[in-house]
DNA sequence: AAGTGTAATTAGAATAATTCTAAATTAATT
DNA sequence: AATTAATTTAGAATTATTCTAATTACACTT
Protein backbone atom coordinates (compact mmCIF):
# COMPACT_ATOMS: atom_id res chain seq x y z
CA UNK A 1 0.00 0.00 0.00
CA UNK A 2 1.23 2.97 -0.79
CA UNK A 3 0.05 6.61 -1.68
CA UNK A 4 1.63 8.63 -4.60
CA UNK A 5 3.04 11.88 -4.34
CA UNK A 6 0.68 13.98 -5.08
CA UNK A 7 -2.15 11.93 -2.84
CA UNK A 8 0.60 12.22 -0.04
CA UNK A 9 0.28 15.99 0.08
CA UNK A 10 -3.46 15.95 -0.63
CA UNK A 11 -3.73 13.61 2.51
CA UNK A 12 -1.34 15.78 5.05
CA UNK A 13 -2.57 19.19 4.35
CA UNK A 14 -6.63 17.54 4.76
CA UNK A 15 -5.39 16.38 7.90
CA UNK A 16 -3.50 19.09 9.17
CA UNK A 17 -6.07 21.49 8.22
CA UNK A 18 -7.92 19.60 11.00
CA UNK A 19 -4.59 19.29 13.46
CA UNK A 20 -4.88 15.46 12.87
CA UNK A 21 -2.07 14.18 12.70
CA UNK A 22 -0.75 11.84 9.80
CA UNK A 23 -0.30 8.48 10.92
CA UNK A 24 0.81 5.55 9.46
CA UNK A 25 -2.64 3.75 9.89
CA UNK A 26 -4.50 6.51 8.44
CA UNK A 27 -2.02 6.83 5.88
CA UNK A 28 -2.52 2.75 5.02
CA UNK A 29 -6.43 3.37 5.06
CA UNK A 30 -6.67 5.84 3.17
CA UNK A 31 -4.48 4.76 0.49
CA UNK A 32 -6.10 1.35 0.52
CA UNK A 33 -9.34 2.88 -0.35
CA UNK A 34 -7.95 4.74 -2.95
CA UNK A 35 -6.13 1.76 -4.51
CA UNK A 36 -9.08 -0.10 -5.14
CA UNK A 37 -12.14 2.07 -5.84
CA UNK A 38 -15.13 0.18 -4.58
CA UNK A 39 -17.29 1.07 -1.49
CA UNK A 40 -15.72 -1.34 1.20
CA UNK A 41 -17.69 -1.51 4.84
CA UNK A 42 -15.09 -1.13 8.06
CA UNK A 43 -14.99 -4.54 8.29
CA UNK A 44 -13.83 -5.11 4.96
CA UNK A 45 -11.17 -2.30 5.05
CA UNK A 46 -10.07 -4.05 8.58
CA UNK A 47 -9.24 -7.30 7.10
CA UNK A 48 -7.66 -5.40 3.93
CA UNK A 49 -5.45 -3.93 6.18
CA UNK A 50 -4.49 -7.05 8.25
CA UNK A 51 -2.62 -8.27 5.16
CA UNK A 52 -0.04 -5.87 5.15
CA UNK A 53 -0.69 -4.27 8.68
CA UNK A 54 -1.28 -7.02 10.91
CA UNK A 55 -1.41 -5.48 14.34
CA UNK A 56 -4.32 -2.61 13.69
CA UNK A 57 -7.24 -2.98 15.17
CA UNK A 58 -11.05 -2.59 14.17
CA UNK A 59 -11.25 0.21 16.79
CA UNK A 60 -8.89 1.64 14.77
CA UNK A 61 -10.21 1.42 11.45
CA UNK A 62 -12.98 3.01 13.18
CA UNK A 63 -11.52 5.73 14.11
CA UNK A 64 -9.35 6.51 11.29
CA UNK A 65 -12.44 6.31 8.73
CA UNK A 66 -13.92 9.00 11.30
CA UNK A 67 -10.76 11.44 10.61
CA UNK A 68 -10.61 10.62 6.72
CA UNK A 69 -14.43 11.62 6.50
CA UNK A 70 -14.15 14.85 8.93
CA UNK A 71 -11.13 15.88 6.63
CA UNK A 72 -12.90 15.75 3.38
CA UNK A 73 -10.71 13.21 1.85
CA UNK A 74 -13.44 10.51 1.69
CA UNK A 75 -17.12 10.23 2.39
CA UNK A 76 -19.37 7.56 3.54
CA UNK A 77 -22.24 6.01 1.89
CA UNK A 78 -25.19 4.41 3.37
CA UNK A 79 -27.85 2.33 1.54
CA UNK A 80 -30.94 1.49 4.83
CA UNK A 81 -29.17 0.67 7.66
CA UNK A 82 -26.83 -1.45 5.76
CA UNK A 83 -23.32 -1.35 7.58
CA UNK A 84 -21.49 2.35 6.34
CA UNK A 85 -19.33 2.11 3.09
CA UNK A 86 -16.57 4.15 2.20
CA UNK A 87 -15.72 6.24 -0.96
CA UNK A 88 -12.99 7.81 -2.03
CA UNK A 89 -14.78 9.64 -5.37
CA UNK A 90 -14.89 13.32 -4.37
CA UNK A 91 -16.86 14.44 -7.74
CA UNK A 92 -19.99 15.31 -7.54
CA UNK A 93 -21.71 12.18 -8.20
CA UNK A 94 -24.70 9.79 -7.02
CA UNK A 95 -24.57 6.43 -6.39
CA UNK A 96 -26.90 2.80 -7.22
CA UNK A 97 -27.02 -0.07 -5.25
CA UNK A 98 -27.36 -2.51 -7.42
CA UNK A 99 -29.83 -5.08 -5.35
CA UNK A 100 -29.11 -8.67 -7.26
CA UNK A 101 -25.46 -8.15 -6.46
CA UNK A 102 -24.97 -5.74 -3.65
CA UNK A 103 -22.54 -3.70 -5.91
CA UNK A 104 -22.63 -0.01 -5.49
CA UNK A 105 -21.96 2.11 -8.48
CA UNK A 106 -21.11 5.87 -9.14
CA UNK A 107 -23.17 7.63 -10.80
CA UNK A 108 -21.27 11.27 -12.31
CA UNK A 109 -23.82 13.98 -11.89
CA UNK A 110 -22.99 17.56 -13.37
CA UNK A 111 -22.98 20.00 -10.70
CA UNK A 112 -25.85 21.84 -12.19
CA UNK A 113 -28.11 18.46 -11.72
CA UNK A 114 -27.38 19.87 -7.62
CA UNK A 115 -27.84 22.88 -7.75
CA UNK A 116 -31.31 22.92 -8.88
CA UNK A 117 -31.58 19.99 -6.49
CA UNK A 118 -30.81 22.99 -3.67
CA UNK A 119 -33.38 25.76 -5.67
CA UNK A 120 -36.19 23.74 -4.22
CA UNK A 121 -35.88 23.99 -0.32
CA UNK A 122 -37.09 27.21 1.33
CA UNK A 123 -34.44 30.11 1.22
CA UNK A 124 -33.50 29.35 4.81
CA UNK A 125 -32.37 25.86 4.34
CA UNK A 126 -28.88 25.48 3.80
CA UNK A 127 -27.39 21.89 3.17
CA UNK A 128 -23.98 20.85 3.99
CA UNK A 129 -24.44 17.74 2.05
CA UNK A 130 -26.59 16.01 -0.87
CA UNK A 131 -26.99 12.65 -0.85
CA UNK A 132 -28.58 10.61 -3.77
CA UNK A 133 -29.22 7.29 -3.74
CA UNK A 134 -30.52 4.58 -6.30
CA UNK A 135 -31.93 1.60 -5.69
CA UNK A 136 -33.10 -1.11 -8.28
CA UNK A 137 -31.47 -3.38 -10.67
CA UNK A 138 -29.36 -3.64 -13.66
CA UNK A 139 -30.77 -5.43 -17.41
CA UNK A 140 -28.52 -7.52 -18.88
CA UNK A 141 -27.25 -6.39 -22.30
CA UNK A 142 -28.31 -8.57 -25.13
CA UNK A 143 -25.76 -9.27 -27.58
CA UNK A 144 -27.22 -11.47 -30.00
CA UNK A 145 -29.82 -9.90 -31.97
CA UNK B 1 -56.52 6.36 17.15
CA UNK B 2 -58.80 6.24 13.77
CA UNK B 3 -58.73 6.20 9.69
CA UNK B 4 -60.99 7.86 7.85
CA UNK B 5 -63.36 5.59 5.43
CA UNK B 6 -61.24 6.67 2.68
CA UNK B 7 -57.91 5.81 4.01
CA UNK B 8 -59.34 2.87 5.32
CA UNK B 9 -60.22 1.64 1.74
CA UNK B 10 -57.16 2.80 0.82
CA UNK B 11 -55.56 0.44 3.37
CA UNK B 12 -57.33 -2.20 2.79
CA UNK B 13 -56.43 -2.54 -0.74
CA UNK B 14 -53.17 -1.83 -0.65
CA UNK B 15 -52.94 -5.05 2.09
CA UNK B 16 -54.63 -7.24 0.14
CA UNK B 17 -52.98 -6.62 -3.11
CA UNK B 18 -50.04 -8.24 -1.03
CA UNK B 19 -52.16 -10.84 0.39
CA UNK B 20 -52.08 -9.06 3.32
CA UNK B 21 -53.80 -9.04 6.76
CA UNK B 22 -55.58 -5.43 7.39
CA UNK B 23 -54.99 -6.51 11.33
CA UNK B 24 -55.91 -4.69 14.52
CA UNK B 25 -52.12 -3.36 14.80
CA UNK B 26 -51.68 -2.83 11.16
CA UNK B 27 -54.18 -0.29 11.39
CA UNK B 28 -53.65 0.80 14.32
CA UNK B 29 -49.81 1.70 13.49
CA UNK B 30 -50.56 2.87 9.99
CA UNK B 31 -53.11 5.52 11.24
CA UNK B 32 -50.88 6.67 14.63
CA UNK B 33 -48.06 7.48 11.64
CA UNK B 34 -50.96 9.29 9.11
CA UNK B 35 -52.16 11.56 12.10
CA UNK B 36 -49.07 12.58 13.30
CA UNK B 37 -47.23 13.59 10.21
CA UNK B 38 -43.89 13.48 11.62
CA UNK B 39 -41.00 10.89 10.60
CA UNK B 40 -40.90 8.28 14.07
CA UNK B 41 -38.63 5.65 14.63
CA UNK B 42 -40.04 2.37 15.18
CA UNK B 43 -39.33 2.87 19.15
CA UNK B 44 -40.96 5.80 19.12
CA UNK B 45 -43.86 4.47 17.26
CA UNK B 46 -43.66 1.49 19.80
CA UNK B 47 -43.95 4.30 22.77
CA UNK B 48 -46.94 6.08 21.04
CA UNK B 49 -48.75 2.33 19.68
CA UNK B 50 -48.53 1.36 24.02
CA UNK B 51 -51.13 4.60 24.43
CA UNK B 52 -53.96 2.77 23.62
CA UNK B 53 -52.68 -0.56 22.67
CA UNK B 54 -50.79 -1.31 25.67
CA UNK B 55 -50.83 -5.27 24.54
CA UNK B 56 -48.71 -4.43 21.22
CA UNK B 57 -45.18 -6.00 21.31
CA UNK B 58 -41.81 -4.67 19.99
CA UNK B 59 -42.05 -7.13 17.54
CA UNK B 60 -45.07 -6.75 16.33
CA UNK B 61 -44.47 -2.75 15.29
CA UNK B 62 -41.45 -4.14 13.06
CA UNK B 63 -43.22 -6.51 11.25
CA UNK B 64 -46.15 -4.14 10.96
CA UNK B 65 -43.73 -1.51 9.61
CA UNK B 66 -42.05 -4.28 7.30
CA UNK B 67 -45.66 -5.12 5.81
CA UNK B 68 -46.86 -1.41 5.25
CA UNK B 69 -43.57 -0.33 3.63
CA UNK B 70 -43.64 -3.58 1.23
CA UNK B 71 -47.31 -2.48 0.34
CA UNK B 72 -46.31 0.79 -0.22
CA UNK B 73 -48.52 2.72 2.56
CA UNK B 74 -45.21 4.56 3.89
CA UNK B 75 -41.71 4.29 2.99
CA UNK B 76 -38.88 4.50 5.47
CA UNK B 77 -36.08 7.11 5.56
CA UNK B 78 -32.74 6.59 6.85
CA UNK B 79 -29.88 9.03 7.41
CA UNK B 80 -26.60 7.30 8.06
CA UNK B 81 -27.27 4.75 10.24
CA UNK B 82 -29.33 5.94 12.39
CA UNK B 83 -32.74 4.46 13.51
CA UNK B 84 -34.97 4.04 10.17
CA UNK B 85 -37.58 6.48 10.57
CA UNK B 86 -41.06 6.35 8.54
CA UNK B 87 -42.96 8.82 6.42
CA UNK B 88 -46.87 8.49 5.23
CA UNK B 89 -46.38 11.10 2.54
CA UNK B 90 -46.09 9.09 -0.82
CA UNK B 91 -45.77 12.05 -3.11
CA UNK B 92 -42.24 12.61 -4.80
CA UNK B 93 -40.03 14.12 -2.09
CA UNK B 94 -36.64 14.54 -0.57
CA UNK B 95 -35.82 15.01 2.99
CA UNK B 96 -33.90 17.36 5.00
CA UNK B 97 -32.51 16.98 8.16
CA UNK B 98 -31.40 19.73 10.63
CA UNK B 99 -28.47 18.97 12.26
CA UNK B 100 -28.98 21.50 15.15
CA UNK B 101 -32.89 20.01 15.94
CA UNK B 102 -32.89 16.48 14.34
CA UNK B 103 -35.64 17.21 12.64
CA UNK B 104 -36.44 15.64 9.32
CA UNK B 105 -38.79 17.90 7.16
CA UNK B 106 -40.22 16.81 3.79
CA UNK B 107 -39.20 18.80 0.71
CA UNK B 108 -41.57 18.52 -2.53
CA UNK B 109 -40.22 18.15 -5.87
CA UNK B 110 -41.83 18.08 -9.04
CA UNK B 111 -41.35 14.71 -10.85
CA UNK B 112 -39.36 16.20 -13.36
CA UNK B 113 -36.46 16.32 -10.97
CA UNK B 114 -36.54 12.42 -10.51
CA UNK B 115 -37.08 11.94 -14.34
CA UNK B 116 -33.67 14.35 -14.78
CA UNK B 117 -31.57 12.29 -12.38
CA UNK B 118 -32.80 9.20 -14.23
CA UNK B 119 -31.60 10.59 -17.32
CA UNK B 120 -27.98 10.24 -15.96
CA UNK B 121 -27.92 6.54 -15.37
CA UNK B 122 -26.34 4.21 -17.98
CA UNK B 123 -29.76 2.77 -19.88
CA UNK B 124 -29.96 -0.77 -18.59
CA UNK B 125 -29.64 0.83 -15.09
CA UNK B 126 -33.12 0.46 -13.48
CA UNK B 127 -33.95 2.10 -10.29
CA UNK B 128 -36.81 1.29 -8.18
CA UNK B 129 -36.01 3.88 -5.37
CA UNK B 130 -34.29 7.42 -5.33
CA UNK B 131 -33.78 8.89 -1.83
CA UNK B 132 -32.81 12.34 -1.72
CA UNK B 133 -31.35 13.48 1.28
CA UNK B 134 -30.19 16.87 2.33
CA UNK B 135 -28.19 17.35 5.35
CA UNK B 136 -27.67 21.07 6.62
CA UNK B 137 -28.94 23.96 9.08
CA UNK B 138 -31.61 25.93 9.37
CA UNK B 139 -31.16 29.79 9.06
CA UNK B 140 -33.24 31.34 11.46
CA UNK B 141 -35.17 34.11 9.92
CA UNK B 142 -34.84 38.09 10.96
CA UNK B 143 -37.64 39.69 11.92
CA UNK B 144 -36.52 43.09 12.90
CA UNK B 145 -34.49 45.11 9.97
C1' DA C 1 -70.58 -25.18 16.88
C1' DA C 2 -66.10 -27.87 16.81
C1' DG C 3 -61.95 -28.77 14.29
C1' DT C 4 -58.20 -27.49 10.97
C1' DG C 5 -54.88 -24.70 8.83
C1' DT C 6 -52.53 -20.59 7.92
C1' DA C 7 -51.07 -16.04 9.02
C1' DA C 8 -50.04 -12.75 12.60
C1' DT C 9 -48.60 -11.57 17.09
C1' DT C 10 -45.78 -12.01 21.06
C1' DA C 11 -41.72 -12.28 24.49
C1' DG C 12 -37.44 -12.85 24.84
C1' DA C 13 -32.96 -14.38 23.01
C1' DA C 14 -29.58 -13.53 19.48
C1' DT C 15 -27.06 -10.76 16.18
C1' DA C 16 -24.22 -7.30 14.19
C1' DA C 17 -22.36 -2.78 13.52
C1' DT C 18 -20.61 0.61 16.02
C1' DT C 19 -19.09 3.20 20.14
C1' DC C 20 -17.03 3.46 24.55
C1' DT C 21 -13.45 2.84 28.13
C1' DA C 22 -9.25 2.65 30.00
C1' DA C 23 -4.64 1.29 29.31
C1' DA C 24 -0.58 1.29 26.32
C1' DT C 25 2.03 3.37 22.67
C1' DT C 26 3.79 7.00 19.87
C1' DA C 27 5.59 11.35 18.67
C1' DA C 28 6.64 15.99 19.53
C1' DT C 29 8.46 19.33 23.02
C1' DT C 30 10.64 20.85 26.87
C1' DA D 1 15.66 11.91 29.45
C1' DA D 2 11.03 13.67 31.16
C1' DT D 3 6.46 15.60 30.01
C1' DT D 4 2.56 16.09 27.47
C1' DA D 5 -1.02 15.33 24.20
C1' DA D 6 -2.75 12.59 20.59
C1' DT D 7 -3.40 8.08 18.78
C1' DT D 8 -3.91 3.30 18.93
C1' DT D 9 -5.42 -0.82 21.01
C1' DA D 10 -8.30 -4.78 23.13
C1' DG D 11 -12.16 -5.83 24.81
C1' DA D 12 -16.55 -4.56 26.97
C1' DA D 13 -20.86 -2.17 26.23
C1' DT D 14 -24.53 -0.39 23.51
C1' DT D 15 -28.36 -0.26 20.39
C1' DA D 16 -31.32 -1.13 16.60
C1' DT D 17 -32.98 -4.82 14.52
C1' DT D 18 -33.87 -9.73 13.45
C1' DC D 19 -34.74 -14.36 14.79
C1' DT D 20 -37.05 -18.24 17.21
C1' DA D 21 -40.49 -20.74 18.99
C1' DA D 22 -44.77 -20.57 21.25
C1' DT D 23 -49.33 -18.57 21.33
C1' DT D 24 -53.30 -16.37 19.40
C1' DA D 25 -56.65 -15.01 15.87
C1' DC D 26 -59.28 -15.85 12.14
C1' DA D 27 -61.23 -17.89 7.81
C1' DC D 28 -62.90 -22.27 6.11
C1' DT D 29 -64.46 -26.82 6.34
C1' DT D 30 -67.03 -30.50 8.54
Amino acid sequence: MHLSPAYKTIFKNALEKSSLKPTKQREHIFSLILNKKDHPTADEIYTRSRETMPSISLATIYNCLETLVESGLIRQVNFERESTRYCPNLKPHAHFLCKDTGTIYDVDLPASVFDTLKKHLPKNFQPEQIDINFNGSIKKINNNS
